[in-house]
DNA sequence: GGCTTCACG
DNA sequence: ACGTACGTGAAGCCG
């Protein structure tokens, strides 16, 4: 027999602070409920108590000293995403059958003490409270939890001995010392040094004030002066053992044996890993665990046979060198890729799979569809099928396994079965999308976008290679006499590309100003500039090395024999709906530099070719316009103005003549500051100006554009409401950061989620713009080829005498995807290179 | 593999 | 008093 006591708020409050962050797919925070069951499951198994309670707090002052207001207002307030988790987690306990026992006007400290004083058992107490050592005896053993919540103290009364004292000296040592977290104010002037030194010789209060004239000096006068208060402190810190319950002991046997539906419980909250850690009533399963039957494909009659049996499903999976195909959830047909026992070979096994897949028969299911066109490269075209990844990526862009042998170990499921678990998974977040009304993202934006995608990373962006590698001549070159310059200017020769190395040089050795931080990037390296002539050439060595390695190093080996780069463009990566590109990155070629852009040149049309660039303008702060509705930000829409100009002119009260460049561009970073999801800090590291300066330039915005903040305001309560945000498309981003207690992680959600919509939406519409585009150059027969996205911008390699006619689609399509309050509107330009066409 | 730096929208 | 602009990928260093 034994006797678990848990002080559930306590417990569930230090759980909260050591996992802030953790919520489930819904954006609920759980870390407090998450952190006190893992306890509860640890000492379960461990102790094997034969009873459980656990006790909770409810106030109600009038039943305290009138006092009690004042002491509970000294507490911090409590965060919501903590007070919202003390409904969760007893609702947890109650499914685990824990018994619960709360009774106005007491603290759970009260009940504590109360059952620990009737049992006729072993008794163990957890706490995060120190309070509660006072109720150590030989019957009761208080833990007390470490850093973290799983790891704790035990009190004994032996243990509490080599600390010095004896559990009823715990409210004593509290009313002479006071304690500032629970607003006991205790002796003024009296620590814990004092306290327990009077404790060790008079035992407690009592012996203190009857012995008061041994005591000398200004600690008799604190005494004398805090008699009152130290009394009344003690008697605060001291725990109630007969509060009135309604049960006893008895009342709270455990069974060890949890009810079948605490399982489901701790699965709603997505606490998977806890669920097996408890047993579980033997009527039902532990876990609902994901089976079918593994079947070895082994010849080519048997191949055939299985897949011109007509079926409604087909789910196809590469795995590791073998083919996967499932026609339901039950049975998956592995194919072993060079299994000596098999006479299939890869091309009759490709050639079989892809006449099924072609046929049309079956409603086809894939995981990442363009990596399936990959594999089929030779044996057949671009196929319509549903894709599970961009199925998973649109009901929430921030979990997405990379392959369907990731989404099976995400979910414990053996990865011999992924073409069957993908089924399952897909049927259900199909279903799952469709009742949300967000299926349209992947049926109108996502799935139609895969083709073009492949499309565009097969036809590749042609590179003028002879220009390229002169251009690495040059930063060769020039870097070795840049490196000569500073391991001259250094005095011995060291590693520049070493930030480690490069600091030493910079600010021990040279003597260079810095912070503890050493940073040396190109923002903190400007401001030494004037300082050392080291410095000017290692921001160029920076530049130069960063040109050669990444975009002359970097791209020649990723060319193909025409000379021509072929990205990957990654759809389900981005929180957004961004899309990204790789191996190479395409949509980070320099442009911004002078010496960057020069990169630029190399990339260039293919042969008698031109290529048409087209880009969105402002289309973010035209999403704006339309989202806020502010007249402002409409009009010089509507109007055409240049925006940044019209922004700088409204701020600075002038006209838009008399806006000079700094007044732009300081109007343009407010800009940008809106888009982002304004702070003043960021601003003003953005502006090179003081925090205050930078708010108050953002309150003037504000005051121009009062219904671009009146956005911004509803936008974040409406993501905290929800816990997730939506594109005009209906594009979903949860952002489960905008219940973190922590400052910091939840004003990043804010951010974010001001920046959401606006982001997510341009994604949106370039996506559609790009499906209209390859659709429109097809159907007109043209030459033309999309070849690259960089996310407001589209570049088309184009025959000469097709320039016109894809200009006008592409300002066509482009302006016509979507209809906005403002104009949406494209610039378009042509040129033999990238560099011309800008 | 994490960190720093820097390229883009 | 907090510690920040939003979204990415690649190269290089270092433990």
């Amino acid at each position: 027999m034994k006797l678990l006591l848990l002080d559930g708020n306590s417990l569930v409050n230090r759980a909260f602070y050591a996992l802030p962050n953790l919520t489930d797919s819904t954006g609920r925070a759980t870390g407090g409920v998450f952190g006190f069951v893992s306890m509860l499951a640890k000492l379960i198994q461990e102790e094997q108590p034969t009873h459980i309670a656990c006790a909770f707090d409810v106030h109600a002052p009038t039943f305290r000293h009138k006092q009690y207001d004042a002491y509970k207002a000294g507490r911090h307030a409590t965060p919501e995403a903590l007070i919202a988790q003390i409904p969760l987690l007893k609702e947890v306990l109650d499914a685990m059958k824990v018994c619960r026992v709360e009774l106005a006007g007491y603290e759970a400290d009260d009940i504590l003490g109360t059952l620990s004083a009737q049992a006729e058992m072993p008794v163990i107490v957890v706490s995060g409270d120190k309070d509660v050592l006072q109720l150590v005896s030989d019957n009761v053993t208080v833990y007390h939890t470490k850093r973290g919540i799983t790891e704790v103290i035990a009190y004994t009364p032996e243990k509490l001995k080599e600390e010095g004292l004896v559990a009823s000296q715990v409210p004593e040592l509290k009313g002479l010392m006071g304690d500032s977290s629970d607003n006991i104010k205790g002796v003024a002037g009296v620590g814990e040094k004092t306290a327990r030194a009077l404790l060790e010789s008079y035992f407690d209060l009592d012996g203190i004030y009857a012995h008061l004239d041994e005591i000398k000096g200004k600690l008799k006068e604190k005494l004398t002066l805090g008699k009152e208060s130290a009394y009344f402190s003690r008697d605060l810190a001291t725990i109630c053992r007969s509060v009135p319950l309604s049960i006893a002991v008895a009342d709270c046997a455990f069974n060890s044996q949890l009810p079948a539906a605490a399982a489901d419980v701790f699965r709603s909250l997505d606490f998977k890993n806890l669920v097996g850690r408890f047993t579980y009533d033997a009527e039902t399963e532990p876990e609902e665990e994901f089976s079918a039957e593994l079947v070895d494909v082994s010849t080519m009659d048997e191949l055939r046979a299985l897949l011109s049996t007509p079926r409604e499903d087909l789910s196809l999976a590469y795995v590791s060198g073998s083919w996967h195909f499932a026609f339901d959830s039950a049975r998956e047909y592995r194919i072993v890729d060079g299994d000596l026992l098999s006479s299939l070979t890869p091309d009759e096994v490709l050639a079989a799979l892809s006449e099924a897949v072609l046929s049309g028969k079956s409603k086809v299911w894939c995981y990442d569809l363009k990596s399936t066109y990959y594999l089929f490269r030779e044996h057949c075209a671009p196929f319509s099928a549903e894709d599970v990844m961009l199925l998973c990526y649109v009901k929430d862009a921030g979990n997405v396994a990379p392959s369907s042998a990731d989404l099976a170990k995400q979910h414990e499921v053996n990865v011999e079965l992924c073409a069957a678990y993908q089924l399952k998974v897909g049927k259900e977040t199909l279903a799952y999308l469709a009742k949300q009304g967000c299926d349209n993202v992947y049926y109108d934006i996502e799935l139609p976008l895969v083709p073009v995608l492949y499309d565009m990373e097969q036809v590749g962006f042609p590179v003028d290679v002879a220009r390229l590698r002169a251009l690495g001549e040059g930063y060769a070159e020039e870097l070795s006499e840049l490196t000569r310059r500073i391991h001259g200017y250094a005095g011995n020769p060291f590693n520049i590309n070493s930030p480690k190395q490069l600091a030493e040089v910079l600010f021990d050795k040279l003597g260079l100003p810095t912070d503890k931080k050493r940073s040396t990037n190109a923002e903190k390296l400007e401001k030494l500039s004037l300082l050392h002539p080291i410095v000017a050439d290692i921001l160029r060595y920076r530049q130069i090395a960063k040109l050669n390695s990444t975009y002359v190093e970097g791209m020649l080996p990723l060319l193909d024999g025409a000379n021509k780069l072929h990205t990957v463009f990654k759809q389900a990566v981005t929180t957004t709906g961004r899309l990204s590109s790789t191996e190479p990155n395409l949509q980070n070629i320099p442009v911004r530099t002078e010496e960057g852009r020069a990169i630029r040149s190399a990339f260039c049309a293919s042969e008698g070719n031109r290529l048409v660039v087209a880009d969105y303008s402002q289309i973010e702060l035209r999403l704006m316009a339309h989202y806020s509705d502010d007249e402002g930000l409409v009009e010089a829409f509507r109007n055409g103005h240049d925006i940044h100009t019209a922004t700088a002119a409204k701020i600075y009260g002038v006209s838009q003549l008399e806006v000079s460049a700094d007044m732009r561009r300081s109007a343009k970073a407010v800009n940008f500051g809106i888009i982002y999801g304004i702070s003043d800090y960021g601003l003003s590291q953005n502006i090179g100006s003081t925090v205050a300066a930078a708010r108050d330039f953002i309150e003037r915005y504000f005051a121009l554009h009062p219904k671009v903040k009146q956005f911004m305001q509803d936008i974040v309560e409406l993501a905290k409401k929800q816990g997730y945000v939506s594109t005009l498309s209906g594009r979903v981003r949860r952002i489960p950061e905008l219940s973190s207690s922590i400052y910091s992680v939840r004003a990043f959600g804010e951010r974010a989620a001001m920046n959401m919509p606006l982001q997510g939406t341009a994604s949106d519409i370039i996506k559609l713009a790009m499906i209209r585009v390859w659709n429109r150059l097809r159907e007109e027969g043209l030459g033309a080829k999309l070849i690259l996205q960089v996310h407001d911008e589209l570049v088309v390699d184009t025959p000469p005498e097709e320039v016109d006619k894809v200009e006008r689609i592409l300002a066509e399509e482009m302006a016509g995807v979507m209809k906005l309050s403002v104009p949406l509107e494209a610039s378009i330009s042509s040129g033999f290179t990238w560099l011309e066409a800008k």
